[in-house]
DNA sequence: CACCCCACCTGGTAGC
DNA sequence: TGCTACCAGGTGGGGT
């Protein structure tokens, strides 16, 4: 279950495996996969796509043309992009892109919650939601003066917020658990009441555990949290009642938003 | 606007 | 082994 790292990670991925090959065509496995139902349409005009054309805007990749069409994808719960070799026996594709080479990417999908969307740029764009997005995580413009800013008057508590896609593109929920831990913030802080300093500390720990995670592994196959062969790498996420490794005393799981929420009780003080 | 539950889908796993 | 219940890193819609 992708969040902006994953989300990164398969941008560079993607951009890596098409190199200076060219997208020739597509073919879609599963028609309700294209939001927009222009299935045949987007296998035959997605002709021509380019690595430099490939954006991510918090968790949606995004591909432009330059006759103003957009491929809009978003991977939701169980999504993956795989490059396939011939005869691949991969589950769960639900869609490919054929590069004029014969490489070809799976959109592997086990959950069929994924989306793609084909059209005007501006059309989609509205159609899918980025266009009422809040900037995003990795945005050099995002200052901790901004961000500050967006939450003021907020009564909600700061980890939703944070996955607020409106107020800040990005964030799901691993992270929100993550970056809370690390800037020492209780996750139901009330967000408009955060100081500067500490909505800086969130930004910044926010932003390093994201760094960590695209570093560690761009380059290599995206396993998800309770897959086979998945390892725990998170510092409370999933770690309900084991030692919080600051201070030793037991990690909590609370469910906030009907999401589950993991913190530390001494570390992350509501006062 | 905030908050709740539901919906979309299906696979994996823990528990009996 | 089989069945059930619950869980899952996302997001939109509807209702209160």
């Amino acid at each position: 279950m992708p969040e902006l790292p994953e989300v990164e990670i398969y941008r560079q991925n993607m951009v890596a495996w098409l190199g200076d090959d060219v997208v020739s065509g597509a073919v879609i496995v599963d028609p309700t996969l294209v939001v927009t139902h222009n299935v045949a349409i987007v296998e035959r005009d997605v002709a021509g796509l380019r690595a430099e054309s490939l954006r991510r805007i918090g968790k949606f990749l995004i591909w432009t043309t330059g006759a103003g069409s957009a491929l809009v994808t978003h991977l939701r719960m169980t999504g993956k992009w795989v490059p396939q070799s011939p005869g691949d026996p991969t589950r769960f594709v639900r869609a490919k892109l054929v590069a004029h080479s014969g490489k070809e990417l799976a959109f592997v999908d086990a959950r069929r919650l994924g989306q793609w969307w084909w059209g005007r740029y501006h059309d989609v764009f509205h159609m899918c939601g980025v266009a009422e997005f809040g900037p995003d995580l990795l945005d050099a413009d995002l200052t901790a003066e901004r961000l500050h800013d967006r939450l003021r008057g907020s009564r909600r508590n700061i980890k939703q917020v944070l996955m607020d896609q409106g107020v800040l593109a990005g964030v799901g929920n691993i992270i929100a658990s993550e970056g809370c831990f690390r800037a020492r913030v209780h996750p139901a802080a009330i967000a408009g009441e955060l100081s500067l300093d500490v909505v800086a500390a969130l930004l910044r720990e926010i932003r390093a555990h994201c760094a960590e995670v695209i570093r560690d592994n761009v380059g290599e196959p995206v396993t998800y949290q309770g897959e086979p062969g998945a390892v725990n790498s998170f510092l409370v996420y999933g770690r309900d009642n084991q030692p919080c490794s600051f201070c030793q005393q037991s990690i909590r799981r609370v469910v906030m938003g009907g999401r589950s929420t993991y913190f530390c009780p001494q570390c992350q003080s509501l006062t």
